[in-house]
DNA sequence: GAGTCGTTGTCAATCGATTGCCAGATGCCG
DNA sequence: CGGCATCTGGCAATCGATTGACAACGACTC
């Protein structure tokens, strides 16, 4: 060791504290709300001492603490985004989405995970606040007034999910849905399943409730199966129930109960879709892999994050947004539809 | 409008700024301290007061401000987590046991993307750091020196890529590497390739150098394929190159590439695992989906990422950890991996 | 030359919480 | 009863940035 400040590997060593904006006024012979005039403010100081400020703030490598402006302004320059389950591959897209809108914005996204718990969505959701300028909430299985509450202290944007009063995004099931069930009518369904997954989805109700008039509409026999846990083995564990309605297709409430019914299908030697078609909904990563395809209504979800998180941009921002937007769905057929046997 | 307080529906109203400990003392009728004292630091006061206090803050529903408190203490509560592309479904099991230490610390996650960008990965960190007491690096493109740079301001743990001096958070190749070549060899394959990622990532080249070291221990001849993007449409546009190899089996850099190339070799009629067996790395959400369901050499996601906000939260704490930690991979045989022709 | 104005930079208060230091009250000991 | 330690709570400085008010200055007008 011939230097004794020497590092030692592995720990990281003493770290540097941060330059502030003090240090940048000492060394520019400014005072430090002249630093701060510069960097955000342009045009309201010389245009040489601007351009001195920001120099010496680059060479000394300033970054702006953001926890200090965030007192004064009350704006942290975060956002929330809470989903009811990280796993779900569903999110994937809609964060990448969100993401996407935030970073655009410079605003930096805070992500939190319910675990399809109402009770650890409230509280995570209450932590979340004070440090985000607002909350995107995904899917939420909050009641109503919780949503209100949460809203009443900052802008919450829902996604997936209608709440009174609260900017929405969701997808508009209609056109998907539509079109699932022409093409469906076109092969000849007459008799046809819902299986629905979880209660306290807002999502799941809707779904059941566009379907079934739209299946009313064209003459269709509908019945809704008994909820599952919206997994892979929640669709496989539906099976039997799913047999014994009889009928030649089913829709599931997503993609993931979809997949694992079909799996499932295959494992008891059921045809699909010779015997039973099966109809997703998402379009999640995943859903063109198996064999046959899987069938599906796909929600435009890197869209309905980037919108949220614009919406959510929009209302701490103070313009107010109008009420909601519904994102059009799409059915992508696949493999898994077939003529009705 | 009986009442001309009330809210207009959907606007949000105004919203009420959150108590503060300077409400919750004159509430109380003692000093802000007291009220920072009772709430953090529990037997500094008489006990009697200090319930008062909590009551009191209690009933105010009062927040701690997260700004406020990083300010004097310079501890944030919350750690970045940095990815190298969003959307690979690698990540979903990684994020998810992130987000369940960091919950279980109580500490927020923040969550980045760097578009398989390097210039954007710095750009982002560096971005991050402020609001953050440290940083886990998932799959850093970045150079040792970038990383090393990130770290003497703030704790820095990395994910699937060795630094120099940085804890680091990586898979143990070996046990699942060996036991899928035994498994190859035993099936009789001795002609082998490797279809490989990004040149900038470093597990990729760990990958190669794992599985180069140990086909030659067993006497395998083994090829590296030209690097794909690690995408499923990078796995299809490598179909030809592997082709052109002329081997019996090829492992891919992840098993978005092996799905990629396993759709692509159906389309043109090659027989998997007939021809040629397949073998991806990590088991993403889908890897059992298509037919042939995938092998795959297996690593412990959700663990990793768990193991990586832990190091990272010890290191936050002055509590200097080990340099790295290895978590042992393990072999996946599906239906893609058969005898060799 | 006095008055007016716009430009440019500083002053000082402020945001909410933390914490070292101090002072009053209380209790204990000899 | 004096001396001393201990317990409680308050005071005030501090963290880093923002921002309204203001002062100094030069330019311009009449």
């Amino acid at each position: 060791m011939d230097r004794n400040d020497a590092e030692p590997p592995g720990a990281s060593g003493r770290r540097k504290p941060r330059a502030t904006i003090y240090d940048v006024a000492r060394l520019t012979g400014v005072s430090p709300s002249a630093v701060s005039r510069a960097l955000n403010k342009s045009g309201r100081l010389n245009e040489r001492t601007e351009r001195r400020i920001r120099e010496a703030a680059e060479a000394v490598g300033y970054r702006i603490n953001p926890m200090a402006r965030a007192l004064p302004t009350g704006k942290t320059g975060t956002l929330g985004l809470m989903v009811s389950d990280i796993t779900n591959p569903v999110y994937f897209e809609l964060v990448r989405g969100a993401e996407r809108a935030a970073s655009r914005a410079g605003s930096i996204l805070v992500f939190a995970d319910a675990q399809e718990s109402a009770e650890l969505e409230l509280a995570t959701a209450e932590r979340l606040q004070p440090a985000a300028d607002g909350l995107v909430m995904v899917a939420s299985r909050l009641e109503d007034d919780d949503l209100a509450r949460l809203a009443s202290v900052e802008p919450v944007v829902t996604v997936n999910r209608l709440a009174p009063g609260l900017p929405s995004i969701v997808p508009d099931l209609r056109p998907g849905i539509e079109s699932a069930l022409d093409r469906l009518a076109g092969l000849g369904h007459r008799r046809i399943a819902y299986l629905s997954g979880p209660e306290a989805s807002w999502m799941n109700r809707a779904r059941w409730e566009v379907l079934f008039a739209l299946a009313v509409d064209r003459g269709m026999s509908i019945v809704e199966v008994g909820s599952a846990a919206p997994t892979r083995s929640g669709g496989a564990e539906a099976f039997e129930r799913v047999r014994a309605a009889e009928v030649t297709a089913v829709l599931a409430y997503n993609d993931l109960i979809a997949l694992g019914l079909l799996h499932e299908c295959r494992g008891h030697g059921l045809d699909v879709p010779g015997r039973l078609s099966i109809v997703g909904f998402d379009d999640i990563f995943g859903a063109d892999l198996p064999t046959p395809a899987l069938s599906t209504i796909r929600s435009p979800l890197a869209a309905v994050g980037e919108l949220a998180v614009e919406r959510l941009l929009a209302a701490v921002n103070g313009d107010e947004t109008g009420p909601g937007t519904a994102l059009a769905t799409e059915f992508v057929e696949r493999e898994s539809v077939a003529a009705a046997p």
